[in-house]
DNA sequence: TAATATTGAATAGCCTGCTATGCAATGCTA
DNA sequence: TAGCATTGCATAGCAGGCTATTCAATATTA
């Protein structure tokens, strides 16, 4: 009997496999930083903005690859649960700043140290050289991935 | 100057490349399975009836590992969409049966070979020994997430 | 400079995740 | 067997992806 496309087995397969993944590292990642108010997309978000606060739209769309209309989304929900501001921008009245408020600078420490759990507890079974190696073939799937 | 959990790279952290790359096989597999009328998840669920036609929702929600709500909203558009009738079950009337039309059935080798374009694609800067180690990587992190 | 092209955002509409509820059918047990 | 518990699904509501469209502000150029 031949083997053909049909004979498709998705627990061999990378795409079923990084799907499965990601919903398993973003269901692990909601439970822990759901205690601070937060989701995991505005947990994306605020890493940029407490590197470089003031930010426009633009620049987290570039900065985290995702469709403007769904950082628009996003923003919308984080300025709704007090986490942002948006204020004028002098150079350009279409851009806006984006703002942390107090409130989203305290997070900080404690998200930051959730997603480190997450990811510790996700590589947990995996030797340091099998850790780099994993990210290390992530990152040049993504690469595959974009041309 | 000491380094804190507030030190957080996203390009060396597995969840965000897990996400991200999730993000971008999704966007690939849909580019190639929108001409044939087919979504992500119908496509995942089709490779389940392809194999095991008949199936019941809790069967497919064992199976793809997704919430019974989701598979719910899945078979439902799948419906609407022409490509699963739901047949009476009976062992318990409860339960329905999962089956596939003709369309859904004329659809597999299509589908199947487009889902393995995208594999091929997406690794294709890994040498084999890679291939295997990224998944099997990716199996070993799915399962000490399951936990 | 007036007309046109580009750009930054917002909005609508869809898919696919999730949790929380509710209901009807089935199973169990006192 | 009557009552209660469990199970299979549907539905509502939300988050976060996406595309497509629209609008106002800015930039370009004829």
């Amino acid at each position: 009997m031949l083997s053909t496309d049909m004979d498709f087995k998705k627990d061999a397969s990378a795409g079923y496999l990084a799907n499965h993944m990601a919903r398993l590292f973003a269901l692990a990642l909601h439970d822990r930083i759901r205690p601070l108010g937060l989701a995991p997309a505005q947990f994306m978000t605020l890493l940029e903005l407490w590197e470089d606060d003031g930010l426009t739209q633009k620049d987290l769309v570039q900065r985290l690859d995702v469709e403007q209309a769904t950082m628009a989304n996003t923003l919308k929900r984080m300025e709704r649960d007090g986490l942002i501001t948006r204020t004028e921008n002098p150079e350009d009245r279409r851009a806006q700043l984006v703002r942390l408020t107090p409130k989203a600078k305290a997070l900080q420490e404690d998200a930051t140290s959730a997603a480190t759990g997450v990811n510790e507890e996700a590589l947990s079974a995996l030797s340091p050289e099998e850790r780099q190696a994993f990210v290390s073939l992530m990152s040049r799937v993504i690469g595959a991935l974009q041309d």
